[in-house]
RNA sequence: CGCGGGGUGGAGCAGUGGUAGCUCGUCGGGCUCAUAACCCGAAGGUCACAGGUUCGAGUCCUGUCCCCGCAA
């Protein structure tokens, strides 16, 4: 290989985070030969066929897209192993690799995983770090292998998660950080400059997508695990909790951890301006966004001047 | 035709056939050192749209459009 730029490179990804790392190849003026990313979906109560976001920033890249429903099928995963690339790079893609394909680059195959491996391997490590209340997470480049986000690592960039910070910003600061990582990366990995290092296998945690389940705010917990609950929903899948037996999403909460409360976790026990304070396990959380059933999102302000919400109601029943 | 909630003055809601109300906001005035506080007053709604039932419809029936929760 006399230029790294004329390396065939295939991308696959899926999400707005793979975009800047899509964007950056390009710029730098990478070969693509093939951009790869999950079909087309049914979205919204319309089931409207949506493209997902690579698709569309590869079309206006002017780049080929191939779909595959799995990829782990012979036949769908054939054109890409006819493509003859020298190195796979996958950003939340949304499908497993078989290893019959991540042998065939002979550079090999490379995943930009928003984490700090071996910590929050899977699906939603933005979601969940911030939702163990971690002051710090990053971006890893790492080889992928057949097992779930344990290969090597190449490279790793870390930064803060800040007290304000949400599923929303984190991915945001996250995907250009991927793309500036994999910028550095790229050309003493394509010279063989670089050494991988395993992950260490105590240090292994997971975080896989998110349930309906773990997304219902439980009041016995602390102020602060409820804040970071919230905002590690924000703004997907949303936290919520039920009133007068009716799911109602939290958008936003502020922890007021020294406020002293009487009353049982889950009790409305005032109704401000600003915010519903309502008692937790330890302190209080002041709901600021909310949205009830059937209803569109709401200001506290807005759904207590609706007059539906009193002191003394009961959340999470 | 997947299930369900809803469209009422600028915002959020109530309104169980018979003069359209509440909280907030807006405008004017008052009280305050002052205020997002308080007091007095005012403006602002063909009750999503189209038919129908009725002496009379926001309220009942039918159809249409739109918004949202769940499920996918």
């Amino acid at each position: 290989m006399n230029n790294i730029k004329d390396t065939r490179m295939v991308f696959m990804g899926t999400p707005d985070f793979a975009v800047p790392v899509l964007r950056m190849l390009v710029e730098e003026g990478y070969n693509i030969v093939q951009v790869v990313t999950q079909p087309d979906r049914p979205k919204g109560r319309k089931r409207e066929l949506t493209p997902p976001p690579v698709k569309v920033a590869a079309q206006d890249l002017g780049l080929p897209v191939y779909q595959p429903e799995r990829v782990r099928i012979p036949e769908e995963m054939k054109p890409i192993i006819d493509l003859n690339p020298d190195l796979i790079i996958t950003a939340a893609f949304g499908q497993i690799l078989p290893k019959a394909l991540l042998d065939v680059p002979t550079h090999g195959s490379i995943n930009v995983h928003a984490s700090l491996l071996p910590k929050y391997r899977g699906g939603a490590p933005i979601h969940q770090s911030i939702i163990d209340g971690e002051k710090a997470t990053g971006v890893t480049i790492m080889y992928m292998v057949e097992a779930l986000d344990a290969g090597d690592i190449i490279a790793q960039s870390s930064i803060p998660i800040t007290q304000e910070d949400h599923v929303g910003t984190l991915f945001e600061k996250l995907s250009v950080v991927g793309a500036d990582l994999l910028k550095e990366t790229l050309p003493p990995l394509l010279c063989d400059e670089i050494q991988a290092v395993p992950q260490d296998a105590g240090q292994v945690t997971f975080a896989p997508n998110i349930k309906r389940e773990q997304e219902i705010l439980d009041w016995n917990r602390t102020a602060l695990q409820l804040y970071n609950q919230v905002r590690g929903m924000h703004p997907w899948p949303v936290a919520f909790t039920l009133w007068n037996g009716q799911p109602m999403k939290v958008w936003w909460a502020e922890p007021l951890a020294d406020e002293k409360r009487t009353q049982a976790p889950g009790t409305v026990v005032a109704l401000q301006k600003d915010g519903i304070v309502v008692a937790t396990g330890d302190g209080c959380l002041k709901l600021t966004d909310l949205q009830p059933s059937g209803k569109k999102r709401l200001t506290a302000e807005q759904l207590i001047n609706g007059r539906q919400i009193h002191v003394g109601d009961r959340l999470g029943e």
